[in-house]
DNA sequence: ATGAAGATCCGG
DNA sequence: CGGATCTTCATT
């Protein structure tokens, strides 16, 4: 298997955001090693967009799996999810944070004044350094020439609650791996 | 129309 | 720690 397909994404959010773990992100000339996710679900899930926004519940049942979505946090940051549905469990996989690979002239220059591990380390950090933003919501970006998931072994992949939420704090439904220096945040 | 809240980041 | 800065959604 070349690349990751859609039907990686037909399964549970939070087997898909573990899974995700080791594997390479490619975005248009930059790649990264994936290396920190969050899982969130479109049912019983009070930390999910679906839960109170109904502008998400429609994106999940006119979207296939494996489509990108895009939204602004914060009037400031473009966060990146990839859709998850078709299988036992619908909702999105978030990711948090990326170890540079390729693409790092790139992202300097989004970037600027950051050491290269820091340049992905953070949901909104990494949509920066990549050129993500509003336009690539709704994206099918698996079926893009230049774009793509590589498969790849995570390390030592340890998990923990979400950051940022103020509800459903519980879950521990975020995903790391041990040794990397591009986490947004430890793992305790 | 208006207001509140939000899966963040940066600088003081 | 507070401010930035914008969208979605509910309420008036």
């Amino acid at each position: 298997m070349e690349r990751l397909t859609p039907e990686f994404f037909k399964r549970t959010p939070v087997d898909c955001a573990r899974d995700l773990i080791g594997c390479t992100f490619e975005w248009r000339g930059c790649s990264g090693r994936i290396v920190e996710t969050e899982a969130y679900a479109a049912e019983g899930d009070p930390a999910c967009h679906t839960f109170f926004r109904p502008g998400a519940r429609r994106f999940v049942a006119d979207h296939p799996a494996g489509h990108a979505y895009v939204y602004l946090n914060y009037g400031v940051h473009w966060l990146f999810n990839i859709l998850v549905k078709d299988g036992p469990m619908a909702g999105f996989v978030l990711f948090r944070a990326l170890e540079p690979l390729a693409g790092i002239e790139a992202m300097r220059v989004r970037r600027p004044g950051r050491p290269d591990h820091e340049l992905c380390a953070g949901p909104g950090k990494l949509t920066r350094a990549l050129g993500i933003d509003g336009g690539h919501h709704a994206e099918s970006f698996l079926s893009l020439p230049d774009c793509g998931i590589r498969p790849g072994p995570g390390a030592g992949i340890l998990s923990g609650p979400r950051i940022g939420i103020s509800v459903a704090k519980d879950f521990p439904w975020r995903f790391g791996e041990a040794n990397s220096r591009s986490l947004s945040q430890k793992f305790k």
